[in-house]
DNA sequence: TTATCTATATGTCAAAGACATCTAACAGAC
DNA sequence: GTCTGTTAGATGTCTTTGACATATAGATAA
């Protein structure tokens, strides 16, 4: 049986240039802000080390999908939102250490906004619930 | 050129028995829980009628995609969440109209606690967010 | 008759991640 | 020397979810 692996679980149960291209455009669990933000406060870091701290936002309980990280990150850089260069200094196998440029910075900021009004949303949403459940229990 | 239609939009850029079955398994843009509450609120209701409440929320800016509304409503019907009857009195092309089941309403509340932490998480995103803006900014 | 609104439905596509593997460098134990 | 474990990066495949387009049909008004 496989632990479920998210934080939000409980048990209760058992053409392209067209497009919108903002970062909420698809928003669904957030890897991209949370690396942007973790090289953003790091100056620099590499894939491993962003793996061991992807959850630090309460995104995921388990350890974060490595592939999805690792991809996130060379698709971020085609992109131009980060640069990369091969660390071999130091033991163990050579690194590749991402920064961000200034389109990630600034892509860093959008996300911030939308993940402001992403949020007022989820308020929205929870304000109408609780009116609803309260208003049910009489 | 489309419009963008994302509420969160702004500019500034150029073996499934095995599986967690929570509902933020797959957390995106929430599109069963906004249903799952609509129909709790209005007692029963129909696709076309919830296709203009489903923006309500402050999910989405444009209409909300009629065909996700449809076959999310089919799918949670069969996953037994709710009911379907025709409702071919009135006046009009017949509706199908639709009714929670216990476990849909039991499903809205599990949605109610993964929102809640959904939004925790996000705020503690925003607050690590600030805390790096304000002193990146000295 | 034609157009429009109401109402449901399906087809195709892409994004994002979940899960499983694979490779390789190096370290320490044996 | 070989084996095992850790560090490090990468790829393949699958599912979920929605985005967008389009089809169908009853009803109503021009």
């Amino acid at each position: 049986m496989s632990e479920c692996s998210e934080t939000n679980c409980h048990q209760e149960h058992h053409h392209e240039a067209d497009r919108c291209q903002c970062p909420s455009g698809r928003m669904t669990r957030f890897l991209q802000p949370r690396l942007l933000l973790l090289l953003a406060q790091k100056k620099q870091s590499y894939g491993y080390e962003l793996i061991e701290h992807a959850g630090d936002f309460g995104f995921e309980e388990g350890t974060p999908d490595a592939g999805a990280i690792y991809r996130n990150l060379r698709n971020m850089e085609k992109e131009g939102l980060v640069t990369s260069e091969w660390d071999t200094k130091g033991t163990g196998p050579a690194r590749r250490l991402y920064r961000l440029t200034p389109d990630g910075e600034e892509m860093l900021h959008s996300w911030a906004v939308s993940i402001r009004q992403r949020k007022a949303a989820l308020e929205q949403f929870l304000e109408a619930y609780n009116a609803y459940s309260k208003q049910s229990d009489k």
